[in-house]
DNA sequence: GATGAATGAGCGTTCATTCAT
DNA sequence: CATGAATGAACGCTCATTCAT
């Protein structure tokens, strides 16, 4: 068993048991039991129930950022780029479906709403390597002229739809559908 | 103010409170408070907050229904087909945003999911106008050949993202554009 | 199917599920349900739901009277008009388990003590033929010198707790063991 | 005033309010409010009413237990133990009103009905000391030859039955008393 | 720092009673 | 007379948060 500290304990206990019962159907009592912590501990590492789903959505966030990051090819086309990133993020909410959960669960409340709007509109844009795929993909001519965020929510939605059913069991992707529902992905922004 | 039975005051502030608020966030007291009637009032006519959830689903669900009916047009082709259908589906979702909202709160709870399972798993299949245009479009070779559930990932994927970030204020979808992301997301699923 | 008032109809609905949910699993509506009348017209036949279950205790009580009454000797000896009350009232309460339910119900609340506090410390003294035989059998010494009320309770008590464990199953009292139990309750007050 | 823990004052709280206003009659609330502790708190230390009011039974029925156990003489007669048993069980209830007010709530609900049943027809006979004097004195023909439960509801009814009028004030079981009418209980199931 | 007992506002739900029809 | 829809106070219970140890 790998040593922990007690902030990560307490992150992992959440994770699992919000991924599994929802952020309504966790308490604190529970995430401490789980944890092996006492009630009061989890307010010394998070200032409230709220601060825990925000910073749990900050850990996941990163993780997701290092794989997408890591695994793309900085000098490739935009198809190839698009392609990779595409086929990155789906494999890694399929392969963990915890991480998964949680993104939907934060995505779908009001945190995640306002987290959005201040990516969106807001000044700092951390994700640049997904961003600069399609900006590059419009200005060159490869994406269709259509606003940024649309062109985002044309390829993402169906990954994050795609994730949600295989890992509920109504169909399974694996290595032979994963490049083709990507590729249909690609098709949908792609300049004709 | 239009005169209503209590049902509908019930049904009307429910809906609108928890595409607001969300299911947890919405209390039964919250909803008499709204409706303007007594909280033991809401149980004569949904016997429990569950029943409520799935009764406003049911409701809404069916006035989705007939407005998508109503507009596709039998004869034509898959793809005249798919697009009136997308676009009919996208309007309507931009247009009552609050049944947006509800349907969002609902697929994205055990409620939603289950109901999912039963529609892809069960004999019945009620929405016979939607999956015949995906079933025709396989069987006629202008649509990939992937599974239906996934062309519907495909295509109902991104609807939901682009009305979520329409009427979160992230862009506007106006009558130039609709006809546009439409097409793209038959351009993912078409057949080169 | 016997013709019933609306009053009688109720009396007996009420009867029916006090005696098998006690008087807090019994509601309003299901009496009015059970008696196949609307939950407000109880309340022209009885003013509140107590007035309800005191004046269904009357009507019991009345008729218990009755069944007692007739069947009493008025000439016979002491001990023999015992043991005919004895018998006849134990009888009567494995017969009618659902009036035996509802007396031990009322008698188990603070209805039934005050009811009880009112028969032994008020002036009027309806049960004459049951004090009687007490009194009587005290006065000519065939009995234990003991307060009236002690000489109830040793008798009374013993028959309401063999009438409770034969309705419930413990044990089952036939025609040969009633007159021996209401012998040996004799054989508690005589004198020797 | 005697130092105690949350949980006695709980337990005490709720005995006194449920010998006074019965168990439907007495709320959680109230119980907190006597306790003078938080509503949650009672929730610590039972995980439920239900579960308090049959730990309540245990911890009543435990202490009447060691009563009775400590006073019983093994070696005497039948007559003689069942004598010692009988004034103590008396003299118990008439000394622990609120014990006997509990017992009575208890015996007169469906916890107590499963709980004599489970007793009478279960293996575990834990009340030895009671049961083996009624077995000793049926074998030995000391007593009448009646079913064990029926000798119990011969001797205990008028017990209880007693017991209850007496803290009602209907009479007063002073020490010249309670010997005589445990001497008449004995009288009604002794063998002539 | 770490604990977990204690809190009490708030939850979903019930039901005796009222009153417009 | 009879109805049953409407009421709202009260119920048992939960849980995020606090704080004495």
């Amino acid at each position: 068993m790998t040593k922990m500290g007690k902030r990560e304990e307490i992150a992992r206990a959440a994770l699992d048991l919000i991924a599994e019962h929802g952020f309504h159907g966790t308490s604190m009592a529970m995430i401490a039991e789980r944890a092996k912590v006492g009630a009061g501990t989890i307010y010394r590492y998070y200032e409230s129930k709220d601060a825990l789903i925000e910073g749990l959505f900050k850990e996941v966030e990163l993780k997701l950022h290092e794989t997408l990051w890591n695994e793309t090819v900085k000098d490739q086309s935009v198809r190839e780029r698009f392609l990779h990133l595409g086929n990155s993020l789906l494999r890694y909410l399929i392969d963990n479906p915890i991480h998964f959960k949680y993104l939907e669960q934060f995505f779908n409340s009001p945190y995640g709403v306002e987290h959005r709007r201040e990516k969106i509109f807001g000044e700092e844009s951390k994700d640049n390597e997904i961003l600069e795929v399609f900006i590059d993909g419009v200005s060159k001519g490869e994406m269709k002229d259509l606003p940024i965020v649309i062109l985002c929510a044309q390829s993402f939605g169906p990954i994050m739809a795609m994730a949600r059913d295989h890992n509920l069991g109504f169909f399974t992707l694996d290595d032979d559908l994963i490049p083709q529902v990507i590729e249909a992905c690609w098709d949908a922004i792609k300049r004709k």
